[in-house]
DNA sequence: CAATCTAACATTGTCGACAATCTTGAAGGG
DNA sequence: CCCTTCAAGATTGTCGACAATGTTAGATTG
């Protein structure tokens, strides 16, 4: 009994928030992560439950996950903040992702079945078309592309993998792209680079896919090392 | 001003539990790694809050941590439970750590200092001599080995690596390997790959200690696997 | 006798109040 | 004039009580 398939995607929650607790750290997420409160800002308990009207008791228990998230920083007797990337963590992540999803696209191409590989393609022309249409090209850079990442992992079959990736690096990352609002500036070259992917995983080829999945974010971290140096 | 150096181990949480909260989690920790508390079984918010004699608040704050390490799974309204892993995750952990460590290998050639090395060895040297004595050596199996893996992991000198290594994951080794007991079976074979991977950190060649991480944990996963299977 | 419904109980979720700690700004002394 | 000390205010940490939900055992009915 009670076999329930857990369908949801792994990046929200699965269980549809029916605790107040879960609820507001949703809220906060996106509030994080679409910059209603600001990297390295203070977070007021008392401040933050009048704002959602609720009690301290559920707040601090969404912080705390937060904090298990690397969301927020706190330290006990003074405080939380919102945690502000340095240039250097971001590099750190990018090494973390280029680990976990190199694995995880070897698995994908042993474990994808051939309805998710078809249904990536088809995201993939989608994006395709979002960019030649220059409409929605924000889109691509700012969720598509996480949206590309995200399948290859669930198409590893391996829940370990979605969970650190989905909870601990995700949120991060977007947060980051929604701070540096970055210009992916090579979503062509990105598209290209996913296609070789996806093709790898269909051909089955575990150790290319591997290496290409590694290649691509290990090229996204040097753009960024680059950027990063030439502003200085 | 406030720059403290973060020297402590961050197998345990940095700050000295100065908080209830803080302090009942980790007894929390030891509790179930130890085996005090047992997989699967159903914590009872009031009975744990008069066992470490505390109310049900910072008990609650500790629970939501331990639920983002993974060691409890909890359901709304209904409560938490001591996470049980099963064989299928436990593999998947070991693919994850296969990932991350063979990343950490290899940022460790690069950044690990010859007086970390020049400690590791002789770390190694004292493993040699508990095997060969007999005496001391549930500790290799158990701890020992972890000992070492963590400072490779340290030396790569990349934070989001050791924390994703050290919160999530090696809280559920160590409670695997306490729980079954697991006569790692192989530790002279072991300890000689560790020697290989400190030689190859040495020696500053990435790509090689990388290769030789992923094989040592690969390794270690088929042994754990051809158990499993042989069992049934 | 079995199945279902109900009601009492236990557990989890939430709240407001109090205690402990930190921050800040002013008073006092060198 | 600058530094130290101290006290008032604000914030975080902790607690006990109440509300909402789940569980279970007994009663009722077919």
């Amino acid at each position: 009994m009670n076999t329930e398939a857990k369908e949801s995607s792994v990046l929200e929650i699965d269980q549809e928030s029916r605790t107040l607790a879960d609820r507001v750290c949703k809220q906060i997420v996106t509030a994080i992560v679409k910059g209603d409160l600001l990297p390295g800002q203070k977070i007021s308990e008392p401040e933050l439950a009048r704002t959602y009207g609720i009690s301290r008791g559920p707040l601090r228990e969404a912080m705390r996950r937060l904090e298990g998230w690397r969301l927020v920083e706190r330290k006990p007797h003074i405080g939380a903040r919102v945690v502000k990337l340095s240039a250097q963590e971001l590099i750190e992540i990018y090494r973390v992702r280029e680990a976990l999803e190199g694995m995880a696209c070897r698995l994908a191409a042993e474990n994808m079945t051939q309805t998710e590989i078809d249904s990536l393609k088809a995201l993939l022309d989608a994006h395709e078309q979002s960019i030649e249409q220059r409409e929605g090209r924000s889109y691509f850079q700012k969720e598509g592309d996480l949206d590309f990442h995200y399948r290859v992992v669930k198409g590893s079959k391996n829940a370990k993998l979605q969970e650190m990736l989905g909870a601990d690096l995700y949120h991060l990352v977007r947060m980051y792209r929604y701070q540096f609002s970055v210009s992916s500036s090579r979503p062509k070259r990105a598209l290209k680079e996913h296609r070789q992917i996806i093709d790898a995983i269909e051909a089955r080829d575990a150790e290319l896919a591997e290496m290409l999945m590694r290649r691509h974010i290990s090229a996204a971290r040097q753009n960024i090392e680059d950027k990063l140096n030439a502003k200085e």
